[in-house]
RNA sequence: AGUCUCGUAGCUCAGACGGUUAGAGCGCUACACUGAUAAUGUAGAGGUCCGCGGUUCAAUUCCGCGCGAGACUACCA
């Protein structure tokens, strides 16, 4: 017997169902069935999730996408390698747990110790790791939880390190500094990431002078030197936002072709008296009048008329006149004298202060002409690089060079004119000062010199300290890097070989950020996160790196000679020995290796470098850290078991994150690409498109969310209502739509089918029949359902799990729910147990158990009750678990397009027929004598195999198929087929289309019989064919009808008497069946019928079919009674026809 | 500020290598059906296919500009 269910509660069958894998050993199997019995296998790396708190909607989206491939590749046959893994390192962890201890960084060494902190952060992370596991469990992600890779495990740090080692050997790694974003308020650098969080760009206002730079006119180039004349001194005009760093400036850059001009300008010292002078400006063309803006300053063209001007009568505006213009080119290497002599370049000075060419100078604001200090500017600083130009560096007590600005944000002390130890931005101290107080300082302080030609205010984005609220500053930090640039091209070219979904991510977003790729700053200041394995002496003349803890061993053991150590950390671990318990004896974390002093060839001793790696190089040596490679596994990954991935899948934010850190390594390590296809998918916001956040109030808990709606109902919903790229807006409503339709709709095909077939002692014991026995409804569900296995196993391999999902749901909806189910109900209750009958079971259980199984990816534990609940009763298969068997197999042969499109057309034709009887108030019980479609012969051929099906549908007694409109009177109309016209008469269209728009019946006819028609306009010959028109029916006497492109119907609407009798009956039965059922009748219990003073004519007519009528109601007799009317029930078939009727028990009558 | 993606019914989304009636589901209104019934069907209302230009016989679709949304990038001085 199969199951029967009383209603369908997706929460109940989660619940067995988890159960039962529980009570099975499901997914321990899942991940057994393994290696030897599969040829193919499928490989998915998991992006580690952050263990920094709880998951939310958005890892929902995350966790299904990645378990619907797998568990679709399982189906296919292959070994699926998916080993869960977790990021433990990182900074989010860091302030989480500085967050619960109330403590800063720099509390961190001093108020409790590196190793106690090193701690919490592991138990942090333990506790959000159960977390974790139980979501992914509770979402039905079938992932490898048992042998997980975490990044703190000691043997994933020795991976890295074998990594690092690796990359510096191949001389990919070397220690700089670099300008970095750093707060000085809260005393720390910035990662980028930390800066493109919400709100950290700010508008502010900023005081911005365009500055003069004198320059030395020995140095200009020949070209400019004939133009200049006389003693007039010459400028360069700079603007800058940040006039503190004036003082360090050692470089100005210009573009190389851009214009520039010479403009000779009165330069007045003081308005009231006049005294003036005149002088040279240079700067972009382009920005005149933006650096001389109409309102204060004037053009002369005349050269005579300006030298020879009058200023008085000028009044305020200030005359200039352009010399001479020219290429940047020109301008090339020229020399200016220091703007703030107060401080020297550090080195090289012969090449500070002179004009350089820079691809980043534009011509859109400023005067083309960029003020360059490598010390606080990242552009600044890549250019000076480039030029050998040096940049302004003082030592310190301890003899170490550092900028003109302190780690506070400070002018460092032995700045001239009391600028010493003032703040750059008041916004690092607590007192309330002008905010622009240092640099309105500067500026007044150059206007006095006249080394300022205007000032302006400026509003622009600039970026703050998430923490402190406080600016920013670019800054120099020491830092260790990786050389990507140096691989850049090939990083391009592998990239060209990852099937990116959606394409414009990889082929624009991900290739423009790999065009743009700078050199990976990979270390962090940080404590809880893998350590750099680099050891240094003092000097830094000689350095190490360990890149395995026996190495690291080895060298410990050299150090203990020299005396650096007194003994070996490391002394309970066995070298070569890869157990996990001899790899649990030890810790690679900060508070351990910062006491691991080591020993140069020259007998110095050398100390780690105290930063820790960042995590992003964690998770992106993932594919072979997860491995413990090249310690174990080593074929795994050098001859490709089990790399590169099949598939990635993470959200967008992750291209140039992990997306990049994985291509990164796996590019200059391996030369390889790390994932074939990965999928990046789109946000997840709430209902109102708002994306999701604490502060807002509008997140959704995903804990909550799946105990009330169950795993599949929201897998469901997230597949179906948007492509994984595509952002997801979060209806919780949606979801009960979800259940509604789809699942209620498949479990009603389920509950009808284990009715019937119970009744009936259906269990498939039959042997298949063939299609021979089908009938057309048969073939053509059994024709959809194939063409449904094969659009979905594309859909899938094509990563688009929405369109399977799509086209199943109208599957299962349209197709198997509404058509066939709702036609074949009578042959499941009126027929014997016969072959059609048979039939219908055996197909019906086919399409529920593909179902099933084309689902089982997306709901796996719905499908998987389905799947028990069909086959623990036929026994068709023996696997265990739906996740077990095979994905369906296509039978071309049985996928009959024709057919689909024929029944698409005859559903199109009950549509009609219902729209018809609608528009003249006649209900589908009332049977119509004759129902005629006009339409083409060929398809009149096929559409009389189912005349049958489209008797019954639309009711009616008899069909006529025709291909002519011979015995009806109709007006047709005639439309211009564009198509066919358009290319034939292009310009002429209009006009021809028009005509044909005029044409009348009798042309019309013509046409359709001679296929050709001629006319003459304006002179020229004009022939149309059949193809150039299209033509409908509108009208016919008598009927009525309906039309559409490709038919029409005509229905013939007068009820005879008999007609009306027969409807009359149905209705008559239909009320009866529904006092059966208020009466609590069961489906064998017999009634008698009482009719309360009928007229006559409806007693005739019932006594007529009474025989009929008691067959069909299980009633004994119909009775006479003349009780009042108002203890009847009313039986309203029309309104002239009102009758009222009582029914009675036989068993109440006896007694 | 730049780059990318998107803008179709009240809501969620389809769609069209350019062709003249633009679709589905949900919601709303009315009706029907009643041996899957807290299901189901039909009909109706509801659209300048974001705006403006251009290419074309023809643009919601292609191109340009603008507006709006989102993401990414960014001290571009």
């Amino acid at each position: 017997m199969f199951i029967e269910y009383k209603k369908l509660d997706l929460n109940q069958v989660t619940k067995e169902i988890f159960q039962y894998w529980k009570n099975h050993d499901i997914l321990k199997k899942s991940f057994q069935c393994t290696t030897n019995s599969y040829k193919k296998k499928y490989i998915l790396y998991e992006g580690p999730p952050s263990l920094n708190g709880n998951p939310g909607v958005h890892h929902v989206v995350s966790r299904i996408i990645k378990d619907i491939f797998c568990r679709y590749y399982t189906l296919k046959g292959n070994k699926v390698f998916r080993k869960s893994g977790w990021d433990a390192h990182g900074l989010p962890i860091e302030l989480n747990v500085e967050k619960y201890m109330k403590i800063e960084k720099n509390d961190i060494g001093k108020k409790i110790s590196i190793k106690k902190y090193n701690s919490i952060c592991k138990k942090f992370v333990h506790n959000a790791l159960k977390k974790w596991i139980l979501f992914t469990k509770k979402i039905g992600y079938w992932i490898d939880l048992k042998s997980p890779y975490i990044t703190y495990n000691t043997k994933y740090i020795e991976s890295v390190w074998w990594l690092i080692k690796k990359l510096y050997d191949n001389k990919f790694i070397y220690k700089d500094y670099d300008i970095q974003p750093y707060s000085p308020a809260a005393n720390t650098g910035l990662s980028y990431h930390e800066l493109n969080m919400p709100g950290c760009y700010k508008k502010v206002e900023q005081i911005s002078p365009f500055v003069k730079f004198k320059v030395i006119k020995d140095y200009l180039s020949n070209k400019l030197k004939r133009n200049i004349f006389g003693n007039d001194d010459v400028f360069f005009i700079s603007w800058t936002t940040s006039p503190w760093t004036l003082p360090s400036n050692t470089a100005l850059a210009i573009g190389k072709n851009i214009d520039y001009v010479l403009v000779e300008i009165y330069s007045i010292y003081n308005i009231e008296n006049f005294s003036y002078k005149k002088e040279i400006i240079i700067f972009s063309s382009k920005l005149i009048d933006y650096v001389l803006p109409k309102e204060k300053y004037y053009q002369i063209f005349d050269k005579n008329e300006f030298y020879s001007i009058n200023l008085k009568r000028c009044k305020n505006k200030i005359p200039y006149y352009i010399i001479y213009q020219f290429k940047g080119i020109d301008l090339m290497y020229s020399k200016y004298e220091q703007l703030l002599p107060w401080f020297k370049p550090y080195y090289k000075k012969e090449n500070a202060f002179q004009v350089i060419d820079g691809s980043f100078v534009n011509t859109k604001e400023g005067s083309g002409i960029v003020h360059i200090s490598p010390t606080f500017g990242s552009e600044d600083f890549i250019i000076a690089k480039k030029y050998d130009i040096p940049p302004i560096l003082v030592l310190n007590k301890e003899g170490i060079p550092i900028p003109l600005v302190d780690m506070q944000g400070k002018y460092i002390s032995s700045f001239p004119h009391g600028f010493g130890g003032k703040y750059i931005k008041s916004d690092f101290t607590t007192s309330n000062v002008d905010k622009f107080l240092v640099d309105k300082e500067i500026i007044s302080f150059l206007e006095k010199k006249n080394k300022i030609l205007r000032v302006e205010k400026y509003f622009h984005f600039y970026p703050h300290c998430w923490r402190t609220d406080k600016p920013i500053i670019y800054y120099p930090l020491n830092s260790w890097f990786i050389k990507t640039t140096k691989v850049k091209n090939k990083m391009i070219s592998l990239n060209e070989k990852i099937n990116w979904y959606p394409n414009f991510i990889g082929k624009k977003r991900f290739s423009s950020w790999l065009e743009n790729t700078k050199n990976w700053n990979f270390s962090r200041s940080r404590y809880w996160g893998t350590p750099l394995p680099i050891w240094r002496t003092k000097k830094g003349d000689e350095e190490i790196v360990i890149g395995s803890i026996k190495e690291l061993i080895l060298e410990i053991k050299k150090s203990i000679k020299y005396g650096f150590m007194s003994h070996n950390i490391f002394d309970n671990f066995v070298i070569d020995d890869m157990s996990d318990t001899n790899y649990s004896n030890i810790d690679l974390h900060k508070h351990i290796l910062d006491e691991v002093i080591l020993v140069s060839s020259q007998g110095e001793p050398m100390n780690r470098e105290p930063d820790l790696v960042d995590v992003w190089f964690d998770s992106g040596a993932m594919p072979y850290a997860q491995l413990h490679y090249p310690f174990e596994n080593k074929d795994n990954i050098d001859k490709n078991f089990l790399f590169p991935a099949d598939f990635i899948a993470e959200g967008v934010d992750q291209t140039r994150g992990w997306f990049f850190t994985l291509h990164t390594i796996s590019s200059i390590l391996f030369n390889s690409i790390a994932y074939k296809n990965v999928i990046s998918i789109g946000l997840v916001l709430d209902k109102n498109g708002q994306k999701m956040s604490k502060s807002k109030g509008n997140t959704i808990n995903p804990f909550e969310l799946i105990d009330k709606y169950g795993p599949d109902a929201i897998r469901w919903y997230i597949i179906f209502n948007s492509e994984p790229w595509d952002n997801l807006k979060f209806n919780v409503d949606g979801i009960n739509v979800i259940i509604n339709k789809f699942f209620g709709t498949l479990y009603n095909i389920y509950a009808f089918f284990a009715l019937y077939a119970n009744i009936d002692g259906f269990s498939y014991k039959e042997k298949e029949l063939s299609t021979d026995n089908y009938t057309e409804l048969d073939l053509w569900i059994i024709s959809e359902l194939n063409s449904l296995i094969e659009k979905s196993d594309k859909y899938y391999i094509n990563y688009n799990p929405t369109k399977v999902v799509r086209v199943i749901s109208s599957f299962v909806l349209d197709k198997l729910s509404n058509w066939y189910v709702r036609l074949c109900r009578r042959r499941f209750w009126k027929d014997k147990y016969t072959v059609n009958k048979i039939v219908a079971y055996q197909i019906l259980y086919k399409c529920l158990i593909n179902v099933a199984k084309l689902i089982s990816p997306i709901a796996p534990f719905f499908s998987e009750k389905l799947y028990l609940d069909l086959n623990s009763v036929t026994k068709k298969e023996f696997f265990e678990s739906i996740h077990f068997t095979n994905f369906p197999i296509v039978d071309k042969h049985l996928i009959n397009k024709k057919l689909e499109d024929k029944m698409t057309f005859v559903q199109k034709i009950t549509t009609m027929v219902f729209s018809v009887r609608k528009k003249n108030k006649i209900k589908i019980r009332q049977p119509l004598k004759k129902l005629m479609i006009i339409t083409d012969k060929k398809m009149v051929d096929q559409l009389k195999k189912l005349e049958n099906l489209l008797i019954n549908e639309t009711n009616v007694k008899e069909i006529k198929f025709t291909n002519s409109y011979s015995n009806l009177e109709l007006v047709k109309h005639i439309k211009p087929n564009y198509k066919s016209i358009g290319s034939k008469f292009r310009e002429k269209t209009k006009e021809i289309s028009e005509i044909i728009e005029k044409f009348d019946q009798k042309i019309i006819k013509e046409i359709e019989r001679k296929k050709k028609y001629i006319f003459h306009n304006k002179g020229e010959k004009i022939s149309i064919f059949l193809d150039d028109v299209k033509i409908t029916t509108e009208f016919v006497k008598g009927w009525d009808i309906l039309s559409d492109n490709q038919l029409t119907i005509a229905l013939d609407l007068r009820i005879t008497n008999s007609l009306w009798e027969e409807g009359f009956i149905r209705e008559f039965i239909r009320n009866i069946q529904i006092l059966r059922k208020q009466n609590n009748c069961n489906v064998i219990e017999k009634i008698f019928i009482y009719i309360i003073n009928a007229n006559k004519n409806i007693q005739f007519v019932i006594e007529k079919y009474k025989n009929f009528i008691c067959q069909e109601t299980l009633a004994l007799d119909i009775k006479k009674d003349h009780q009042e009317k108002k203890n009847g029930y009313e039986i309203n078939f029309e309104k002239k026809y009102r009758l009222y009727v009582i029914i009675r028990k036989v068993k109440e009558e006896t007694i």
